[in-house]
DNA sequence: ATAGTAAATGACTTATAGTCAGTAAATTAT
DNA sequence: ATAATTTACTGACTATAAGTCATTTACTAT
């Protein structure tokens, strides 16, 4: 049926110039000042049509982080090849993820806005989600255990929760970036410097190198 | 004159009855779901009144930050007098805020929910915020100094950069567990693992201890 | 008592997320 | 080609909640 293809295909396609209009307005004034009605016009189309695609807007903001997501996906495909070990690519993981969101704060910013949000199965843009979610966590423990296996990586340790610390930390660097305007923490504080890569390699070395 | 110090002392009761309401509301609901009307209710006001000790629902929030930092010094401060160095200090009061929004995850959950605010001089939140934010760098930096003086911790490091980073992945442990009862995250990362203060320990010993 | 000041009120305005009955366009059937 | 049917789209409308302000009430001083 050329048809029912053509017709899912541009389905596909409103889709995405809808999260394109939506992306640009929710990076230009942020999230809550954003609203429908801005994305509608520029995607020009009606706020109606908007809500035929995605559920809320909320749901919007999701799907600019699946996109997130996937443009962080292809980067790690891109850098995986030149590591030479689990802990190498390992190691090239978090500092793309770093350098990632330091190229594209806004979708940092979007990401960490969102707490946990429910999985919605009859839900096309959660179920899209939850599958980037699940290749990169897929990824990362593979990544793992091959380290353990060349023996760049220490057997001993508790895959689970050290994988969670380092990504918590990680989470930090991210957030503690958006505070970076403000005006007493950054007297205090050396917001910039967090980014270099020297403390995440040297925590990393000291909790999971073999 | 009484009658004048009695007057600043009422409207500085009204002001915490406000914030007790506030925190009930937004600790129950959630600070988006939360109705500015429910606190107003609770506390037995109008609305309008509300606005004249607040100038927005944020304001209400960060009150109630201050709040919980306050606690926070507290806490401190009753904690410091046990430790016998600069590291062991530094080290219970990562361990003490750690601990404390475990207790009161809900606290954790506002102060996370706020990027930079703007600072307004001519506003008492925004001030009295500031001030609890100074009071906690202040003791932090000092005690960091003193474990240089006894000791405890390498003059070598870069101190601003150091906490920064430490500082971040606490902020980062604490966004965690608040993605804790998110289906796929709980299936790939053990959340509550990263709560115990082991991995914290051993970067802090890495990265600032003599 | 009366005037003057400070505190409190709640009806009103404004803004925006989300809905839905109606319209238009594309597709299929006759 | 035309009608019938399905699919896509529309925008006026509803609901909700933040924030305002003219008016009222309570308190203080003379």
């Amino acid at each position: 049926m050329g048809i029912t293809d053509r017709r899912a295909r541009e389905k596909e396609q409103r889709r995405n110039d809808i999260i394109d209009a939506a992306e640009r307005i929710f990076f230009i004034k942020g999230f809550e000042e954003a609203t429908i009605d801005e994305v509608a016009e520029l995607a020009e189309l009606s706020k109606g049509t908007i809500y035929l695609y995605f559920k809320s807007k909320n749901d919007l903001a999701l799907a600019i982080n699946t996109r997130g997501q996937k443009k962080l996906m292809l980067l790690f495909r891109s850098m995986l090849p030149g590591c030479h070990s689990g802990f190498e690519k390992l190691e090239g993981i978090v500092r793309s993820y770093i350098d990632f969101f330091n190229v594209y704060p806004d979708y940092a910013k979007l990401a960490l806005k969102f707490g946990p949000f429910h999985l919605d199965k009859a839900d096309q843009t959660s179920m899209e989600y939850a599958h980037e979610l699940e290749n990169y966590y897929t990824l990362l423990f593979s990544v793992f255990d091959e380290g353990i296996k060349d023996g760049s990586i220490n057997p001993q340790v508790d895959k689970k929760s050290v994988i969670s610390f380092i990504w918590g930390s990680i989470l930090g660097i991210m957030k503690l970036q958006q505070l970076g305007d403000h005006e007493i923490l950054n007297r205090w504080l050396d917001i910039k410097a967090v980014n270099n890569f020297e403390y995440i390699s040297k925590m990393m070395e000291q909790l999971i190198k073999r």
